[in-house]
DNA sequence: GCCAAACAGATGACACGACATACGTGTCGT
DNA sequence: ACGACACGTATGTCGTGTCATCTGTTTGGC
């Protein structure tokens, strides 16, 4: 096998994985790990248009993630305002109860990360990651990424 | 962020577009990577169940992939039997149609693996591989690669 | 032999994720 | 002022993925 094709491989165990782990974590709070990501960008860059959030969004590309938000906004945790001035656009931003969840998503990605740490017990992850990040960030998404790194470093550091 | 944070967004980001462009290279075929996956197993691992064959697939977690496998016996690129001793099994194995097809998902696959290696020219990658796979390992999936890397090893190398 | 448990697979339900297309709103050239 | 165009968002469709549950088949204890 290829390496460039072991690597397209791991990475696909490597994501499934982690989603269904982190799935199973969020379970309880009732929401997925797309819609937890929703919130953190939500969070972290504060009160933002459908497009604004598709471009900061690892886990949806080009298209508005409408319906995404449509789950969110029916479960009250985002709101979802329409801009006087253009009327295209949306104004999404977390409720208090969106908030709130953040906080508790925040605990239940810890322990997945728990996880992973010591599954990576001794292994050194920086050329891991910069190998990973050249590979990413040629892509949409991996600019989404590398823009969310950007401008609000460290945020709940460690 | 954490350090496993990152490489968890990373590695979703890496999984989301190189499916998209599997996804665009296998379009003209009529077939999506997650069959192709399917296709590749059973030519590399001949003629098996639904269970043997969800046990060796990344793409699709303990489920048997029932639904995965009616589209291409729909599509006549798989042929299912009933086992004649034990009446619960399946017997899953190419056509010659899905044998032909599979020599053109192996180009297609090509070009992708060659557009990963060109954005990874001059990275070693053998550091990365082993920590990815110290991960996967530990997962069911990543066990069912490890699987696959075992007993046929060196398929269509370069 | 018979019935319960184990097992292989099928199916229902739900949320993605990707693509294409439709709709409503604003902009700009003329 | 108006009409084409651009733009932001919504929606239809299809194929996953995951979990739970169901059906049919065999096995094994009694």
């Amino acid at each position: 096998m290829k390496v460039v094709e072991e690597l397209r491989y791991l990475v696909l165990a490597i994501q499934r994985e982690g989603n269904r782990l982190l799935a199973a974590e969020l379970r309880p709070l009732g929401i997925t790990p797309s819609q937890a990501e929703v919130l953190r960008v939500l969070r972290d860059h504060g009160p933002m248009t459908l497009n604004a959030l598709g471009g900061l969004l690892v886990c949806e590309t080009g298209n508005s993630p409408s319906r995404l938000v449509d789950r969110l906004v029916a479960q009250g945790l985002v709101k979802r305002g329409i801009d006087k001035v253009d009327r295209r656009y949306l104004t999404l931003s977390l409720t208090p109860q969106g908030r709130a969840l953040h906080r508790r998503i925040i605990t239940a990605e810890n322990r997945l990360h728990r996880t992973m740490h010591d599954r990576l017990a001794g292994q050194a992850l920086d050329e891991t990651i910069s190998t990973l990040r050249s590979l990413a960030d040629a892509f949409p998404t991996g600019a989404a990424l590398a823009r969310r790194r950007g401008p609000e470093l460290a945020h709940q550091e460690n």
